[in-house]
DNA sequence: AATTAGCACTCGATCGAGATGAGTGCTAAC
DNA sequence: GTTAGCACTCATCTCGATCGAGTGCTAATT
């Protein structure tokens, strides 16, 4: 569909605007050393190349700036593979390798690491944790009325939750129950949790007492109830770099967005796995049709459990910003794999 | 020092100040209902209180600005209680009346509706734990080498953290130390849990076995584990609705240090109790020169053990403010002592 | 003696008229 | 097919004029 030229100049541009964030001009473009052309002929290859979509033009005298279809093209057909460079490999190996023991703080710390190296906003979903085996439940009494449910998954992660207590229950019939539900739940990945629950346990109990039923009913609220979003943003502020978000409004927009977790939770939850891209009008959201969302998702086993991704403007290094990502997914999802098969 | 009309006058001008953001005429005061002078005698008495450090003037033909002295004066002296609105108050007595059950989650829901009802930035910091009493330690052994410790207080709070488990020690030896823990440091608080596991239990558990020594050692380090800081902070962006804030790179200062946990509790972990206000210069750090930022301490049984603040701009609402900050204080003293005493 | 009316003066903000220059599109020559 | 050359466009910058809010001072008023 492009000439070879076509995608040579039209690589070129958006390499240039990329790095100078100005709309490029013929000649800028023709003094490049892969470029053979006089600025005549790069002018009128742009020409056509806004005929076909892919640039656009700020105003008459002014350079060509890259059109999300530009962008688009770019990102699925010119990109070349980034290498990085020491130091940032270094932190990126030193990441992983440092032996800090919660898998939550090596996702925590990955986000730190992805905006720093990057200069864009990291956004990374904590893992789902459905996958996990449950190690141990306990039932901690506080008072007459309430106690504390906690579990404990294979991985060592820990959710808790006050529940309050049926009327008149004893602290042994708890311990009861708690053993019972420890010897057959054990092993049992959360996501099952539920159903087994109901199936295995809740025959046996009824004929302990009655008031198991009522029990169960509240561990099984707790259980299931679906885990505090963990979305770690790190580096929101790194937008205001960019010299096309100068503009107090523009950003806020954008902060505010950030701000709230269940956006977070939109726009980087995708679905998909693997890389995705999406690229300024692509995005639903008015407040970043100016902005790029790069996502990819780690895993746990083979199965997607949660997601790395960057915002930043369309005029984003791509290149350098997917190695990153698919980089730290990989060693996350290697991580949390070795981890989870201990 | 300043006679009862310089007070008047410059009560007059911080007022107008605080609403318009724009320099105050001496016509604009004039006119005004509580003020009974022509606009030649406010200018006379504005040039004195200039004189005097009060007031400040951007340039010879503008208007006047309270200077940093200015707003002391007027929050130390001239500052009227402030009433709060129907609306206003409902919402804050909906937010101690819902029967929400972990109080970390008031906690953090109340620096929602602070920001929400004064338009600044609302930090708070979540109660120190160390107050609360122990009510039961649980291990939890995930393989032959890390294991979980989790601390659960008397108020419903659980603290959990992955400990290395020394080598060759069994389930049982784990399960009697614990037993033994919770017999011995049930009701013990979490501040003095440190020097109870040495005093009392060290010299029992040697009886038992040598491993238990090292094993102290570790849970030791779990339990004093300075507790991650549970820091709130909600409508960070809302300093952007500032006239004086449209600028991207005053902006981008101030969200850069909000963006860091350790300079907000360096800000808001004031170790004063009772209500402070910081004014503009009176703050340390550049980014914040143009700020105020107002804390207050909120107790456990008289106790402070947490801190709700605002951040905004020196041109701030501080009577509304002080009167929501004195009211959410006040209601979360309340009911953390009530769940306390339970 | 305190207050106020009046007036000249200051200075930022706003507006419009050039001047500038980066960059284009087109044509004609190579 | 490529390129040199040139007229044209248009955002941006600069400079000066104008405007007006607000002051400071003086003289009149109470």
């Amino acid at each position: 569909m492009l000439s070879d030229r076509q995608q040579l100049i039209l690589n070129a541009i958006v390499d240039n605007y990329i790095h100078s964030a100005e709309p490029v001009g013929s000649r800028t473009i023709s003094k490049r050393d892969d470029i053979g052309f006089s600025s005549a002929t790069i002018r009128n290859e742009m020409s056509d190349l806004e005929e076909l979509g892919y640039l656009e033009q700020p105003h008459t005298s002014a350079g060509r700036v890259p059109s999300t279809k530009g962008y688009r093209f770019y990102v699925d057909n010119l990109i070349q593979p980034h290498l990085l460079d020491e130091g940032e490999l270094g932190k990126l190996k030193q990441l992983f390798a440092e032996r800090i023991l919660h898998a939550e703080q090596v996702v925590e710390y990955t986000a730190q690491i992805l905006s720093q190296l990057t200069n864009y906003t990291a956004v990374v979903l904590g893992p789902e944790i459905f996958e996990h085996r449950l190690k141990h439940i306990q039932i901690v009494p506080l008072n007459d009325k309430e106690a504390v449910a906690i579990v404990v998954t294979h991985t060592g992660r820990v959710e808790n939750k006050l529940i309050e207590l049926p009327e008149g229950i004893g602290a042994s019939e708890i311990e009861r129950l708690v053993n019972l539900l420890n010897s057959k739940l054990s092993d049992v990945p959360l996501w099952q949790l539920r159903q087994r629950l109901y199936q295995e346990i809740s025959g046996e109990m009824r004929r302990h007492a009655e008031q198991y039923e009522e029990m169960l009913k509240l561990l099984d609220l707790s259980l299931i109830q679906p885990e505090e979003d963990r979305v770690y943003l790190r580096g929101a502020t790194k937008i205001m770099n960019q010299p096309e978000f100068r503009d107090v409004d523009k950003v806020k927009d954008i902060l505010e967005l950030l701000e709230r977790n269940d956006q977070l939770l939109h726009l980087f939850g995708v679905p998909a796995d693997g890389l995705t891209v999406r690229i300024g009008q692509e995005n639903q959201l008015d407040a970043i049709k100016q902005c790029s969302i790069i996502t990819t998702s780690y895993s746990l086993g083979g199965k997607p459990v949660g997601m790395v991704g960057i915002l930043g403007p369309t005029r984003m290094e791509y290149g350098r910003v997917i190695t990153v990502l698919n980089y730290l997914a990989e060693g996350l999802s290697r991580m949390l794999t070795s981890q989870f098969e201990k």
